[in-house]
RNA sequence: GCCCCUGUAGCUCAGCAGGAUAGAGCAUCCGCCUCCUAAGCGGAAGGUCGUGCGUUCGAAUCGCGCCAGGGGCGCCA
């Protein structure tokens, strides 16, 4: 409906461009909004303020051109100009009433649009370590993530969803060595378990499964383990340097084969964890991309070639830096340590070129707001290896803050007490999760209410919408018992009875759904949709509330019944964007 | 110290490529089920948009300073 606003006014200004009342090459892309108050008509236009100086005319002057020189649709019942110059569109009532059929005929559709002409887009998000279970900071990153790609995909772009994942590194170290320790316990060894090392009952579980299915093929005495290993920090130590020890005795006793084993085991069965986590959160990938490989194919050395034949490296005190600061990085970063390994950062660089390399046309990370730091030094490394750094999008989330009862839940990730993902969804469900992740803008910090989440109440924002969903199909079931036959073939048919201001309001708001869309898309914020949401259902309660649909005149109850039919699909097309179910009855 | 995010009603938040009287939910108060699910609806009350300048016809929205809260600044991942 804007865009035919929109065009309608661009052919007005064409149109007196040519009669040279203002100059052809200086006429913006015209600004169609939305009213705030429908005394001001439906659709609003500031145009004529805004060539006001270039036409050298007053705004309010300019206005009465362009209403004259707007070609006739049948859309607009009336146009005004209004307060310094606005131009005000009034819809007529059968603009709104052939929106039904339209609904109703796209159904799953309706909404979707071809914007993004198939581009390719990647989304990257999520991407936590499998050093664990997901925790309720990543979920805020798996729904946001996740919906930004259904609406980019919603609007038209081929989108590319993944998980990178961290299998390679030192942590993936600390967890097989957490592991085997651990393993080395249920072994009768008597050990202390390291400061740094991953406490978590997940570690157990799997070590129980090593000792389980392999007996005490993997056992080394303690006394074995811990010799030469500089001590921890407790016993006036380095934790680091103790870790370090720790995972050099595991990787010398168990000998390659052995330790790989530990290692796979570890990574495996968290990976697992955490598809099947993402997975009953209705969070999926196109693909898992493995860190891992990128050294094994030779992607990280290879970037590294590049950047040194390009001359972005130098050498200090045995590393190999990057110049970062040339691109606007505050220091420059290190890619090969003075031991030879090459940092997380380097791995970085080369998945990021790989996107690229891959063709996407745009990428999309997905980061928590801690990692605010590595964006200059991805996008520079980006920009030395002759890539354009601005196809690469970091979109960061804030942390949420849990509340129970009005108190804060406490969390720390160090002593492994922090509430799981799984947790979460056990406790408030999916649906509630979803929405409530998403309910706010990324960039805002959260307040993540649990009980309000978990109350089956109007109180409670995704009841409210669910519920709206559930009545209308009540009503229908309820039809359906009376005999009552639903012709949505007819098309328009009765639709004319729809005048109540209820039906009008409903069906404004109904018009508003694929734009709606199209700006939570492309501007990343779900939380538009779910404010949309919430408010199609306020309105359908409202409507609800003040007739009834099932009445006695056949034709104006096949109006409504149409009318509701098409509030059911937008508000189940809706939920399904942002993955929350639209369930019949509640 | 530097960088990022935030500051709008008692609480949680919308609004921010400048635009017409600043919105919603909760909480508070007053009402509405012999009628399609009251998991609902209506009404009232509630705000010098953190603060001071500036930009302009016009600023919650843009710029700068200041104040307050959160986060980040490793040869960690």
């Amino acid at each position: 409906m804007k865009i035919q606003i929109q065009q309608l006014i661009a052919q007005a200004l064409e149109s007196i461009a040519s009669q040279g009342v203002v100059p052809v090459d200086q006429i913006p892309e015209p600004v169609i909004e939305r009213t705030r108050d429908n005394r001001h008509g439906d659709f609003a236009c500031n145009i004529a303020m805004v060539l006001a100086k270039i036409a050298r005319s007053k705004p309010r002057d300019l206005a009465e051109k362009i209403i004259a020189a707007l070609p006739p649709s049948e859309l607009v019942a009336k146009v005004e100009i209004a307060g310094p110059g606005f131009i005000n569109f009034y819809l007529g009532e059968s603009a709104y009433h052939s929106l039904i059929p339209q609904i109703i005929a796209k159904g799953h559709d309706f909404g979707r649009s071809e914007l993004g002409k198939g581009k390719r887009v990647q989304v990257e998000f999520v991407s936590a370590n499998p050093t664990g279970p997901l925790h309720v900071g990543h979920g805020r990153g798996a729904a946001y993530g996740a919906v930004v790609a259904d609406l980019l995909q919603a609007v038209g772009f081929d989108v590319h969803r993944e998980y990178y994942v961290n299998d390679a590194g030192r942590q993936m170290d600390i967890l097989a060595t957490s592991v085997w320790l651990r393993y080395l316990e249920l072994c009768d060894e008597t050990l202390t378990f390291p400061v740094n090392g991953y406490k978590g009952d997940y570690v157990w579980d799997i070590a129980a499964t090593l000792h389980r299915e392999n007996g005490e093929a993997y056992k080394h005495s303690s006394e074995e383990v811990f010799r030469d290993v500089p001590a921890d920090e407790p016993a006036g130590g380095d934790k680091e340097k103790h870790i370090d020890g720790l995972i050099n005795s595991a990787k010398h006793l168990l000998g390659d084969n052995r330790y790989r084993f530990v290692f796979e085991l570890g990574l495996n069965t968290i990976l697992d964890d955490i598809r099947d986590d993402l997975s009953l959160f209705g969070v999926n990938y196109e693909e898992w991309y493995s860190e891992r490989s990128l050294t094994e194919s030779g992607a990280v050395n290879r970037t590294i070639e590049r950047l040194r034949a390009s001359g972005h490296l130098y050498e200090n005190e045995g590393a190999l830096w990057f110049r970062s600061t040339d691109f606007g990085d505050e220091k420059d970063r290190v890619v090969v340590r003075d031991n030879g390994q090459s940092t997380y950062f380097a791995s970085d660089i080369a998945y990021h070129m790989d996107k690229l390399e891959r063709g996407f046309e745009r990428v999309i990370d997905v980061w928590g707001a801690d990692h605010h730091g590595y964006v200059p030094r991805v996008k520079a490394a980006l920009q030395a290896l002759g890539d354009d750094p601005s196809k690469m999008d970091v979109l960061l989330v804030q942390f949420a803050i849990l509340y129970r009862g009005g108190e804060k839940v406490q969390m720390s990730t160090r002593s492994g007490e922090f509430v799981t993902l799984r947790e979460l969804r056990k406790e408030v469900g999916a649906d509630a999760a979803r929405f409530f992740y998403v309910m706010r803008k990324c960039e805002q910090h959260m307040d993540f209410d649990l009980d309000l989440a978990k109350s089956q109440s109007s109180d409670n924002p995704v009841y409210y919408v669910q519920y709206a969903h559930a009545r209308v199909c009540s009503v229908l079931a309820q039809a359906a018992e009376k005999g009552i036959n639903i012709d949505i073939s007819e098309g328009a048919a009765n639709l004319e009875r729809l005048s109540e201001a209820h039906e009008l309001a409903l069906l404004t708001s109904l018009s508003r759904y694929p734009e709606v869309v199209e700006s939570s898309a492309m501007n990343e914020e779900p939380h538009q949709l779910t404010q949309y949401l919430r408010e199609l259902a306020n309105e359908f309660h409202t409507y609800y509330n003040a007739h009834q649909f099932l009445v006695d005149d056949d034709a104006l109850r096949d109006a409504r019944i149409k009318l509701i039919l098409a509030v059911r699909q937008v508000l189940r097309n809706g939920l399904g964007l942002v993955g929350v179910s639209a369930p019949e009855r509640m």
